[in-house]
RNA sequence: GGCCCGUUCGUCUAUCGGUUAGGACAUCUGGUUUUCAACCAGGCAAGAGGGGUUCGACUCCCCUACGGGCUGCCA
């Protein structure tokens, strides 16, 4: 048999920004597809007037784009494609598999509170679901799918497994509402079917929704995709993550400063696994990728793993990435732009604060020794450090740096050779040194703040500071 | 209320009837280091509870508890 092409897709709602959820519901998506040379569509589902706006849109777009993720083809408005969603709603109007209902929506809430008053929660029968179209008034309608009252409907889920659901839990659906406008449960079918979605990966909210959408499937005769609803994602006390968790937005963790590498990492290891695969590149999770790796059950997030994760990814980088994202960081942070000075300083002392840094405020802390502008202000320790030992070492070592050559090994054997001459240890030599140097940080080793500030540099603060 | 899904160290997870239940993060101890971080070595730590099935169950079945979802002319 031709097995069709791998088609899957990232379906948001466009009511706020990109939810981290979603960012890695489109993440799996994405992994799925383009580890297997399929494709990835975007779409919009933006058929609730009430709620969308471009601005959410926009950030959503932003956010997978921050995350790496990209789709093929225009981004489609399921607004636009109301027409079609219409047109099937008529075309199963025809094949008997829906029904005009003229219930209005006061007599559908009166039905329910009735209902509800009774202690039962049945759901709603429509009355006109056997009508004769002869009794039909002149009055606007809703279509409703003729669902099966008797028998189940069996979804066979990837990661759930065979999930059975009682077609008496299910009623008669809304498909077109009485604007003409479609509902979710038929717009998202009708177009995962015009898309050619060929596997469908999100949320496990949708699980119970798949029943119904299925009986859509299976009233205009479409195939059912392959089904794969993932846990969603939860807080670190196991509730449903929501605000009071902190961030819940993709674009407020690149605003925090995770490398996008490290939080994609982290993303897809949340809830998968691959054997005892931890740390691994984008082009590694493409080729392990697998939906049978998913869990059953919602992940919490853990901020001390992201942490983890962003650290490695961070020591990982190619110095020229790290600066453009850094940039786009401090964009993103509404944080100042770094001179060219102090850029070129930072391209500079990446090679020994990459690897220490985890995010990229970390990074920028661990990197003060070479921004901080001169003249340095020591902090009250450090400046207490500087006795008069302190300052009459720091001034034999600015005579003996003058005539360096400025390897780390030279320096090496400057700074032992000083340590000798004043009788002295060596880490008593290096403090007052590091409190010149850096002013308040002391990350790197002297060694390498004196490589990455340069023979200048270092000279200028040693005289600063005796 | 009804229906559906889930439950292995604190956290993410491996295990797919037979393991001293493994790894990672966190944490603790020691080492290394001029400092912090990093790094190295080691330690602590788990099958929600109860019934079955089986020679044998974390793995299969049932019940309970807990968590989550659906039950809209929202998506």
């Amino acid at each position: 048999m031709t097995s069709k092409p791998i088609v899957t897709r990232f379906a948001p709602s466009p009511t706020g920004y990109l939810h981290i959820g979603g960012g890695r519901t489109a993440l799996f998506n994405w992994l799925y597809a383009r580890g297997r040379g399929g494709k990835f569509l975007l779409r919009i589902e933006d058929t609730d007037r009430e709620r969308s706006t471009p601005a959410a849109t926009e950030a959503i777009l932003r956010g997978l784009t921050w995350l790496g993720l990209d789709w093929d083809g225009d981004v489609v408005s399921q607004f636009d494609r109301k027409d079609r969603h219409a047109e099937v709603a008529h075309q199963m109007l025809e094949r008997g598999t829906a029904y005009k209902c003229f219930a209005t929506t006061e007599e559908i809430a009166a039905f329910r509170a009735e209902a509800e008053a009774r202690g039962s929660y049945a759901l709603f029968v429509s009355p006109w679901r056997d009508a004769d179209p002869a009794t039909y008034p002149n009055l606007p309608y809703v279509i409703r799918m003729r669902a099966p009252r008797d028998g189940e409907t069996v979804i066979q889920d990837v990661v759930q497994g065979r999930v059975v659901i009682k077609n008496d839990s299910l009623d008669d659906m809304i498909c077109l509402r009485s604007d003409g406008t479609p509902t979710y449960m038929l717009a998202v079918v009708v177009d995962d079917h015009d898309m050619q979605v060929s596997h469908v990966i999100r949320g496990d909210d949708h699980l119970n929704n798949a029943a119904r959408q299925q009986m859509i499937y299976a009233a205009m005769d479409w195939d059912i995709p392959v089904w794969a609803h993932i846990p969603l994602i939860h807080g670190p006390d196991g509730k449903k993550l929501s605000k009071r968790h902190g961030a819940t937005g993709v674009e407020e963790y690149q605003a925090m400063g995770y490398p996008a590498a490290g939080m994609r990492n982290y993303l897809t290891r949340l809830g998968w696994a691959q054997g005892d695969a931890e740390i691994f590149t984008t082009d590694q999770a493409l080729a392990m990728f697998d939906l049978d790796g998913i869990g059953r059950a919602p992940a919490r997030l853990d901020f001390k793993k992201l942490e983890n994760t962003c650290g490695h990814h961070m020591a990982m980088a190619q110095d020229a990435d790290l600066m453009v994202e850094l940039q786009a960081y401090l964009v993103a942070a509404k944080l100042p732009h770094l001179s060219r000075d102090q850029s070129d300083l930072l391209t500079r002392a990446l090679y020994c604060v990459k690897d220490r840094a985890k995010t990229f405020p970390d990074l920028l802390e661990k990197a003060q020794f070479a921004l901080t502008a001169r003249p340095i202000v020591p902090d009250e320790a450090a400046a207490k450090s500087l006795d008069s030992v302190s300052r009459g070492i720091l001034k034999s070592l600015t005579l003996q740096l003058q005539t360096a050559n400025w390897t780390k090994a030279d320096l090496e054997q400057i700074l032992n050779a000083a340590a000798a001459e004043n009788n002295i240890g060596f880490g008593k030599l290096a403090a007052p040194l590091r409190a010149a140097l850096a002013g308040r940080t002391a990350t790197p080793s002297v060694f390498d703040m004196m490589l990455v500030l340069g023979r200048q540099e270092v000279l200028g603060r040693l005289h600063d500071a005796s």
